[in-house]
DNA sequence: GCCCTTCTGTGACCGCCGTCACTGCCCTGA
DNA sequence: TCAGGGCAGTGACGGCGGTCACAGAAGGGC
């Protein structure tokens, strides 16, 4: 396979509407680095600013309890970025960041990424929008913590992977099946009861499990589930 | 009294480094209004888009489950701006806001929003430490939610309203007394859990209720409570 | 192929805390 | 001065779900 897409911020998101000159004057400034899976790319502890483009993998925004309860915050696939927030207001990091997959990222020190933004209002622009989304995922994660109960926001975690993969008939797939404890540590939870929540609904019939996919049989149940419970 | 302070956006923090005649240009397009103490000023149901700014007076950032559930994600003082979210990405509103007290706004369309910010990097700056301080709270409100128990929350948000106002000695004071269906919104529990806790405190000698002031006897045994169950 | 690690599934237990139900305080306004 | 509404405080109760402890399945590497 060649190694397309290694060294170019042309699948970048933020810097989707950049001339392609600015954006191969960005390559220049940018160190490139590879990971590998499991291994971390930002330690929370760490001073550093840097932002972090992916250029090729997956990575994961996670953060620990001192007793080692793992909450996971995001995952970035290709294209997207991370570590924003302390270039932006120079503060110390807010979570950690380790790779899923081998992972490229291209890193840019702040002062460069703060220059990019500001003579660049698209890209302002797509950062906002970007920033946006993180607040609107965040305040959606605030509002199921406090008003659903465990099983229903594992009800809530599947729609949301299920995303728009709906089909006619009212099933939808997940694939590949999720880990039950990267569920848990997305909704805040446990490993045991994200087990036992799919055990019901297996056995009402609502999920099934396939052959390296999950499949919801009946996304509208799931889905009255989950809204009934929001107002009790 | 005079209305000082009326009708000009001096004292926002978004456009402080905006040149004075461009803000100057800015009060010209912008809607002025007035809203009564507990009059809501934004619907999460309406379309709108506008973005506010808080010329005078309080508002809150509230959400609310359909069984009556409240959470409260901020307050805005004088000088702050909300309603940024939804003119930024063009998606509904993600929360209602209400006005606190007499509060008079300045109201702009989103049109001539995104063009200030896209035209003064000064302000994008600003607006995009805001939106990433808004992301450092949720994230800790989250590891908060995931991490710690009722009780330890409400001793961190205790630590919170505290701020910086500890004193040598080692008190602090929170002026005045928050109602605790207010604290209880914030960290997403009862009003009967917080007054347990409270009662608790000032069983223990950390808290006491004075004239219209709550007092942090001990503000480091404090943080060390909290501390500790972070862990476990 | 087999082993070993990782993941899944489930029962038992029990503590946290949300809910309900009252009581009593404080303050404001007629 | 009294009435009434909002807020504070506290007990009793019960269910949700976290924790612990295993047993079994699955899958990847040598």
């Amino acid at each position: 396979m060649p190694d397309s897409g290694e060294r170019t911020l042309a699948g970048i998101d933020l810097f989707a509407s950049l001339p392609q000159k600015d954006r191969q004057a960005l390559e220049q400034r940018c160190h490139w680095r590879k990971f590998a899976a499991n291994e971390q790319i930002i330690d929370r502890q760490s001073g550093t600013r840097d932002v972090f483009f992916v250029v090729r993998g997956k990575v994961r925004v996670v953060d620990y309890s001192l007793s080692g309860r793992e909450v996971s915050f995001d995952d970035i696939a290709q294209g997207g970025s991370f570590g924003e927030l302390a270039a932006i207001d120079k503060q110390p990091r807010s979570a950690n960041v380790v790779a899923l997959t081998d992972t490229t990222v291209a890193i840019l020190p702040p002062s460069v990424f703060t220059r990019v933004v500001t003579e660049h209002p698209a890209a302002a622009l797509a950062l906002m929008q970007r920033l946006a989304q993180i607040i609107r995922a965040a305040t959606e994660r605030i509002m199921d913590l406090s008003t659903l109960g465990a099983h229903n926001r594992v009800h809530a975690e599947l729609l949301r992977q299920a995303g728009d993969s709906t089909r006619e008939d009212g099933t939808a797939v997940i694939q590949p099946i999720p880990i039950h404890a990267d569920i848990a540590s997305r909704v805040s939870t446990t490993r045991e009861t994200v087990a036992r929540v799919l055990s019901d609904l297996a056995r009402d019939g609502i999920v099934k499990r396939e052959s390296g996919a999950l499949v919801i049989l009946d996304v509208d149940r799931l889905r009255t589930m989950v809204e009934q419970l929001k107002g009790q």
